[in-house]
DNA sequence: TATCTTTCTCAGAGGTTTCTAATAAGTTGG
DNA sequence: CCAACTTATTAGAAACCTCTGAGAAAGATA
């Protein structure tokens, strides 16, 4: 699950990132409402958590945006204000659920898991993924190779787990920067690599190797050479 | 956990009855919002599920009521009319959630669930907690390691039990924050931190260790490192 | 009131993770 | 086989997270 956080303030915004991030919940963050927007219509988030008071242009506004535009994603309004106005102006621009500061933040998770089950924006992720002697279990981010048990770091693990529900299909750079990385813009980077090598070395050890390099193009996570 | 089910449409309440049931939570159920007031009174439920359009005393005024005497019970109101003026009712006489009929099964059991956690009814707590050598006991709120008898403070007795009730999974700094602090949007603290090392000098100075970091997630107790 | 305990904040030390950059090794096409 | 290019590997800098000691503030005790 990929939630958007739209907050101005720097600290909250990181706080939410934080919690959720050691959920296991994929966040990235706007500092503003245009920003924000421009995200959404560049990504897929599954669910989107706006703040109502922020320069450029405010939670109701972006919250109707979204409701316009990508009708499907769920939005979760957050406000300063507990106010009954606040409350029915958040409904009357169509968000989804509402969530007054401070908050709990166990609510907040119980509500975007909620929202995220009943508007099923992507398949949810298996349990349980698997590659022959290879083990990931997505939810509590515990990995397997020939039952040993691997620790990997929150990087290594995310990038195992997006080759592992790609496996058998070849995956660029560019798509691993985009989607474990989150970096959509063309950098010279080699991070990719590096971390490849990393994962190489804690889950490719034994044979099988499962990492192969498709020269010139990429990477596929298989059984076969 | 055990649900009180104020419904005067048989049909729609034994629906709920059923599938609630099945979900092994205990039901019981009022036809009407007097016989549900006096039910209210009498026994002690988790959570009460409200219909708003009752004969006899509407959903809104048994919601006030709840509040006004219970105010620890959660409610969850239902109706069939999804419009704005019922959610802005049903906030001001104080539900804790909504549901608009007709709603996924599922949704009801999931809100439930999240309200109980939330509002925990006290489930009674074992006398005795134990993890290897590492022995409490709740009724006095004694403590001993390796045959030891060690001295807690209140804090961190109670940063312990937490830790002992959840022995084996990994908790978060947000959800001891929640639990053990009752600080529900502090951004910027590491008094869990301090917490935890002052019971790891009292608890975990001999081998084997049971607390253990999960760096950029947070704390797990458990015998195995 | 004086003293001790408990709780919490702060700041800096110490670790881990993440990423860049540089070099080594490997691959391809001519 | 060689030159050009791609990929692998390593070291270390930077960012970030966690631990720890000191002390302020609040509360308890006598």
């Amino acid at each position: 699950m990929h939630v958007l956080v739209v907050e101005d303030d720097a600290e909250v915004s990181q706080f939410i990132q934080k919690g959720l991030t050691s959920e296991g919940i994929g966040v990235s963050a706007a500092y503003d409402g245009v920003i924000g927007r421009s995200m959404i219509n560049e990504h897929q988030y599954d669910v989107v958590v706006l703040d109502v008071n922020m320069p450029g242009m405010n939670g109701y506004d972006l919250c109707r945006f979204v409701k316009q535009n990508w009708p499907a994603i769920p939005v979760i309004m957050l406000t300063a204000l507990g106010s009954l106005e606040n409350k029915v102006m958040g409904f009357e621009s169509g968000a989804d659920d509402y969530l007054a500061k401070p908050f709990a933040f166990k609510e907040l998770v119980f509500r975007l898991k909620a929202l995220a089950r009943r508007h099923p924006a992507r398949a949810p992720l298996p349990q349980r993924l698997e590659l022959l002697d290879l083990v990931v279990d997505t939810s509590s981010h515990q990995v397997w190779r020939a039952d040993e048990r691997v620790t990997l770091t929150a990087r290594e693990y995310a990038l195992l787990e997006y080759l592992l529900l790609r496996q058998g299909k070849v995956v660029s750079r560019a798509e691993l920067l985009e989607n474990v990385w989150d970096v959509h813009f063309n950098t010279n980077t080699n991070v990719v690599d590096v971390y490849v090598n990393y994962l190489r070395r804690k889950i490719d050890r034994v044979e099988p190797k499962l990492i192969h390099t498709i020269f010139g193009v990429g990477f596929i996570l298989k059984a076969e050479p």
